[in-house]
DNA sequence: AAGCCAATAT
DNA sequence: GATATTGGCT
């Protein structure tokens, strides 16, 4: 009967003792496997009828754990094995022949064969049968025909229905073997499914799910997957992981634990692969599911008790920022709004499973880099090529961005803006620059799909892309508001301190002159909003007062003091 | 411990 | 080259 994981751990000698089934027709070549089997302590049972072979499995399948078929063509008596392999639905079989034809090897695996070999078989192979066995036990469960190996099956199935001619159909299996070859061992590890253990050397049919039993071929997973299913010489690298994975208190040779269960994070990684974002307990699930989820065989032993143990072991996964994850992203950070935007508050509220904080540190680094970045350059470019004097009337209004706008707009959200800085030290006047917010400023790269500028609604900005000469965008009051926003980290320079706060108290008063300054200096420009223009009378007063009877052609000035508005 | 950032890896 | 992780420093 079939070893279950359990016997296997119970097992203290394993594989000695195995219990092989022998079934050819060959006598000579029988008896040469079979003492070659025997040398290696494997208890073999050898049978020349087919009909023999599978009464004693009905009768006492307990007696048996694996079974060596021969596929013997040339035999009128019977079915050449093959009847053999469809009802010795539990027993992993191993099929054999001389004959190396692959219509009837891909006829063997799609039966359920565990392994095609050609005669005469190799004592090496035969030594490593009891894989097999093991990968029977281990593995159980349901599992999904990947879409990938659906039009594999159907071939497959083709070949198989008009079960007595092999030729037939060898153009068209090789066109799908192509097919099988270029699976990669990614979809390999997806196929084989719930295999935590991964295959011996031939990839296998479900066992007690084989094609064409019970008819219900369609919901049954038949794995074709790798290319080595078809090799002649099974010695496949496949083999090595098989069981080292067992580690169950010495029953099951160890010789490379590490590499087991690198294996095995190898498929977690695999499985977690093309997964959206981090859903790592997803990925978990269905790690799971694809390496435990026995239901005929426990197995206890060996298999990774949970996620942790599997975490532990293997490095960490590459979080894949998806826009929708991204977005949750930028929307914590607005939430949480600049100075609160920290890795930790905004790991809670992204609350994303299995993203850690250092993901969302790093990303936050590369969010701000971003930034930094972007906007100078895309001002630079701007502030380079002013020549239309109209423009630069616009522009010349930049002062007034000395301060950045954190609510610059009328609308209830209350989200802080990353400031966007000039060049650091640039400005040696003390007046900083901030990016004109109403252009697309930062360029999202394709895999950055949120807005470009997060925690300000790009309609609240109100401002074109090319803002006309007369529609500034923002307004002194605006801004002087923006000087009462007393906390707001400055990203332009390493450390986030909140400069803000310096601003305020010693480059307030300064800067409010230096805008004065410049207004008064070009009057000519327009005035910056914010700043009204004296009336007539007051100007006239002023004049008079200083001994002017006439207003001059060149303005000499407007006092500062009295059009600034606070 | 948490954050930031440069270096390093993929 | 872009993006994610790692590691050192504060």
């Amino acid at each position: 009967m079939v070893c279950t994981a359990n016997d296997i751990q119970g097992w203290t000698d394993f594989p000695k003792g195995l219990k092989v089934l022998l079934l050819d027709g060959d006598r000579s070549s029988a008896a040469e496997t079979k003492a070659k089997l025997e040398a290696m302590d494997y208890n073999v049972s050898a049978f020349d009828d087919e009909d023999a072979a599978l009464s004693a499995i009905s009768s006492r399948s307990e007696d048996f754990h694996i079974a060596i078929v021969e596929v013997s063509v040339s035999t009128s008596s019977s079915q050449g094995g093959f009847k053999f392999l469809q009802n010795a639905k539990d027993l992993p079989t191993i099929m054999t022949s001389n004959n190396q034809c692959l219509s009837t090897m891909m006829k063997c695996i799609a039966l359920g064969a565990v392994e095609f070999q050609n005669k005469p078989l190799s004592e090496d192979k035969l030594r490593n049968i009891w894989q097999h066995v093991v990968h029977k036990a281990f593995s159980d469960g349901e599992s999904v025909l990947p879409d990938s190996l659906k039009p594999v099956k159907k071939s497959v199935e083709s070949l198989l229905q008009p079960q007595t001619e092999n030729g037939q159909h060898e153009s068209k299996i090789s066109i799908e073997l192509d097919n099988v070859s270029r699976l990669s061992d990614g979809d390999y590890d997806h196929s084989a499914g719930s295999d935590k253990y991964p295959a011996p050397s031939t990839p296998q049919l479900k066992q007690g799910e084989r094609l064409l039993d019970g008819g219900d071929c369609q919901e049954q997973s038949n794995y074709f997957t790798e290319k080595e299913s078809v090799e002649l010489d099974g010695d496949s690298k496949s083999v090595d992981t098989s069981c080292e994975n067992l580690n169950t208190e010495g029953t099951a040779r160890t010789r490379k634990p590490a590499k087991a269960l690198i294996k095995g994070e190898e498929d977690f990684a695999e499985c977690c692969k093309g997964e959206s974002a981090v859903s790592l307990n997803q990925c978990h699930r269905k790690f799971l599911s694809k390496a435990g989820g026995n239901t005929t065989s426990p197995n206890k032993a060996g298999v990774p008790r949970d996620f942790r143990e599997i975490k532990a072991n293997r490095k960490k996964m590459k979080v894949d920022w998806t826009p929708e994850l991204h977005k949750k992203f930028v929307q914590a950070v607005e939430q949480l709004g600049i100075d609160q935007a920290i890795p930790s508050r905004i790991l809670e509220l992204m609350k994303v499973e299995g993203l850690t904080r250092h993901n969302v540190a790093s990303h936050l680094q590369k969010y701000r880099l971003q930034k930094r970045q972007t906007l100078p350059r895309e001002e630079n470019r701007r502030w380079t090529n002013q020549k239309d004097p109209m423009q630069r009337n616009y522009y010349v209004q930049r002062p007034i961005m000395a301060y950045p706008p954190y609510h610059s707009n009328h609308t209830i959200s209350p989200v802080p803006v990353y400031p966007m800085l000039g060049q650091p030290g640039s400005q040696t006047d003390g007046v900083k620059v901030w990016g004109p917010p109403g252009y697309p400023m930062w360029q999202p790269s394709q895999s950055w799909h949120w807005k470009p500028f997060p925690g300000v609604h790009a309609d609240t900005w109100g401002c074109p892309v090319l803002p006309p000469p007369q529609a500034p965008c923002f307004s002194y009051t605006q801004n002087m508001a923006g000087l009462h926003n007393a906390k707001a980290v400055d990203y332009r320079f390493g450390t986030p301190q909140t400069s803000f706060e310096h601003h305020t108290a010693m480059q307030a008063e300064e800067v409010v002159d230096k805008v004065v300054n410049e207004a008064m200096s070009k009057p000519w420009l327009p005035l910056p909003l914010g700043l009204k223009p004296p009336s007539a009378d007051s100007v006239l007063a002023e004049l008079s007062k200083q001994g002017m009877s006439s207003i001059p052609l060149v303005n000499k000035g407007v006092k500062p003091h009295s059009s600034v508005q606070r």
